[in-house]
DNA sequence: TGATTTTGCTAAAACGTTTTATATAATTGT
DNA sequence: ACAATTATATAAAACGTTTTAGCAAAATCA
């Protein structure tokens, strides 16, 4: 194998020195004053011998590693895998690489994941974060990373956030059904503190009492899916006759009420009419036709990562610029089983 | 804001050489006959101020990044995904991060994102190789870093593959649907030339030919859904009385062909019968239910991460070991849109 | 012409580790 | 008491870049 290439190798064989060789292939030849046939010298060389720079060593000289990381709930959710794909993408664009993982909503081990990145030096985070983690995010954008908050929004963390209008979004589903007739309508949510779940249900609550309705909650501990169901199955057993609608807060819940119900023999939306927030392409296909809210996704990715990238290219000094709140609207897709 | 914090500070602060701090780190005090004094004072010291070495330096030193690249066809599949999810965990358990990116089955693409991987220098990949990386992938492997192939098989490329065993399945699913009863069984896929399909066809063809039957195949271009939809809309259209049965060669295929099939009339398993490889979680809730193929998920992404991990804690020297080809099985899983 | 500016290039430090080779002190052996 | 060994610790090079500060020659200026 031929000797182990580098800008000091190829600055030897040039009999030249590396300074000016770093000068040419980072493209301030101009501003440096190289002279054009020693900048085409080293180019052609550096064709040549299709010589790539070590981007460890950059990044460990510059402090920059051009690596973003993404931290999410769960990468094989549809929504969570939507995104990660669209960010990459646009990341990839722009020269940077995207390292992953699934917090599981775990506190620990997400504050275990954002010090293990921030010994890898990544140079942003766009991070779906679950409940107590706010110090470590606070303490992040203290070291100077940028950071994006996604699909929640956490109090007294002065970060930039991208989430969805949900309390709107679930007080008009609620509306919705309402005008459809229906008044026993219930909200079968997680028990869970983070925002976007408890904004759901404060747009549901609202849209009731605005309507001088009665609200019927149902709080699931978040397991695993088949106790989720096992727990929707002795709910809806014994609530079936006094709920005419139900809106789930989540797409998975949906899909486990959708097997309660089927296995209680509910038909929707005859017995029960069913909303849920979060659209997929199961729903669309069911029978019948789950109406949602949903989500959307590229414009979701588009705005972290673009919030993301113009935080990077700014010099650390704006980085106190304040945080953004970028707030999108969902689209509510009326189908068969919200009708009457 | 404290002074930044190295080895080399720490080292200064206790009055002693980075040489030992280092080695204490690294959990080489023992074998380097460090006292159990100094050990103390160092470990105590690092605690304090919870110092955390710079993996960039040291990767830059030792060559190894700790990186694992994962390239598949579209982390937003749910099977990529699923995939995804992990090997992130049991790679996370290993020390390892992953960084990932979506080919889109384009070469070219692949290619570019193989280079930019090796400028990083990961120390591993697992790839779900597009046609045309072949020699791509020969030279990473001549460089010494292990590659894992995933869900296809690449022809003269002597690196480990981990897939299921695709000729095998859709022989017996067709003879399933034989012994139904089935006469005109039809077989829809891409065309694609990669493994994967060929050997999908290839079992397919065997069962018809080993049964005297005639074979019907339809190879759709792969395209956006919207448009292999209509081609599929426009040949069930033309075929619907001369066929009993169809086998889609994936998942997402037969979504779109049960869209068709929904807009046609046609009524499953009455009309056509439908069996599809990959299972899908909307399947199992369509009405009717549909009969799959299922791909061991876990199984794959275990195999997948352990054979790399195993490649990666071996001397280099080792490396030309043979190759491994490791063939999983699937499960049939009969549903309703099987059945008489 | 002599001073100044511009042009073209480079030496060397720095980023933060790991590791080889070696120095010194303490201990053991005879 | 002197040599050999062992215990403890370190200096310095190396990984491959980027970047600051500066030098010498050529060009411009007055």
């Amino acid at each position: 194998m031929g000797k182990k290439i580098s800008i000091t190798s190829i600055a030897k064989h040039l009999g030249i020195s590396t300074t000016t060789v770093s000068f040419v292939l980072n493209g301030k030849a101009q501003e440096k004053r190289i002279s054009d046939k020693l900048v085409k010298k080293v180019m052609d060389y550096v064709e040549e011998i299709d010589y790539k720079p070590n981007s460890l060593a950059r990044s460990l000289r510059t402090g920059k590693s051009n690596i973003i990381a993404l931290i999410v709930e769960d990468i094989s959710f549809p929504f969570f895998s939507a995104i990660a794909k669209e960010i990459e993408e646009k990341a990839y664009k722009n020269g940077y690489r995207i390292i992953y993982s699934s917090t599981e909503n775990d506190a620990a081990k997400t504050r275990e994941l954002i010090e293990i990145y921030q010994d890898k030096h990544v140079d942003g985070y766009i991070i779906v974060p679950p409940e107590g983690v706010e110090e470590k995010i606070n303490a992040l954008r203290l070291s100077g990373k940028p950071v994006v908050v996604l699909d929640r929004y956490l109090d007294n963390v002065e970060t930039d956030h991208v989430l969805v209008n949900n309390y709107d979004s679930v007080y008009s589903a609620t509306q919705y059904l309402i005008d459809q007739g229906y008044k026993n309508i219930a909200f079968i949510t997680l028990s869970s503190l983070q925002s976007q779940m408890l904004d759901r249900l404060s747009g549901y609550e609202q849209a009731i009492q605005d309507n001088n309705l009665r609200p019927i909650i149902k709080e699931i501990t978040p397991v695993d899916s088949l106790e989720r169901e096992k727990h929707l199955l002795s709910f809806l057993e014994r609530k079936r006759n006094n709920i005419e609608a139900i809106i789930f807060s989540t797409n998975y819940i949906c899909v486990s009420g959708l097997k309660a119900m089927k296995q209680l023999g509910l038909n929707i939306p005859e017995d029960i009419a069913v909303v849920s927030f979060d659209d997929y392409e199961l729903f669309e296909m069911y029978t019948p036709a789950i109406t949602s809210i949903a989500q959307p996704i590229e414009s979701i990715s588009e705005n972290a990562i673009n919030l993301l990238l113009s935080r990077l290219n700014k010099r650390t000094a704006d980085v106190d610029k304040s945080a953004q709140k970028i707030v999108l609207p969902t689209t509510f897709i009326p189908r068969d089983s919200s009708g009457h």
